[in-house]
DNA sequence: TTGGTATATCGGGAAAAGCCGATATATCTT
DNA sequence: AAGATATATCGGCTTTTCCCGATATACCAA
């Protein structure tokens, strides 16, 4: 867990912005109802409704992992990324007593 | 309460250093005990500890300051910084229900 | 195999952050 | 007023981040 690493990937208006997103796929990626979001929303979806390239998308998606606040499942030809609340609690929890 | 401008503050090594620091002053800047720590602890102790040149730690300082993660006293010639423990608590409070 | 779709990676230009040395400002002392 | 000390600000160089378009890679379908 490297602390300035996740604070990196959360120093981005866009990037919490697809966080939260992801706290609710149901809601704010209505399109992909049919699938289920067990494993997260997959990169084009975000991409679409980021308004950045698809590139930029996946790069930023990809930071997010690194940071451990996702975590990617690839299906096919698609890669889902969901939230990973432990890393959420875990950071909470440091803020309020370590740093 | 920026969020971008919190997590950006606190993604620097020195910085999270600094903070660290601060929470227990009588520790980590025993020089300072006869005067005290109810203001925190001034710039020149910090930069001293830090390793970096007095502009950089003084202009760490005021960015640590408009994130509100630390309040600055000024009392003579010099100016004392110290933690704001809300605004951490409120970063806690908002990682583990908002973001 | 060929082509279509989804994602990742690469190269790069512009903007911001990391630091520094020099200098300005504020305050205290004499 | 003049000098000393503490902090803030400015100009600049270097590294990183922000994004992009182009291209590569992976997978699927015919």
């Amino acid at each position: 867990m490297d602390q300035v690493e996740i604070f990196k990937a959360l120093s981005n208006k866009t990037r919490l912005q697809i966080l939260n997103w992801l706290k609710e796929p149901e809601l704010h990626f209505p399109e992909q109802k049919e699938n289920g979001f067990e494993h997260g929303v997959c990169v084009g979806r975000i991409h679409q409704k980021a308004g950045l390239t698809q590139s930029t998308v996946s790069e930023y998606l990809t930071s997010l992992q690194r940071a451990g606040l996702v975590t990617a499942t690839r299906a096919g030809q698609w890669t889902y990324y969901k939230r990973n609340e432990e890393t959420f609690a875990a950071l909470s929890r440091l803020i309020q007593s370590e740093i």
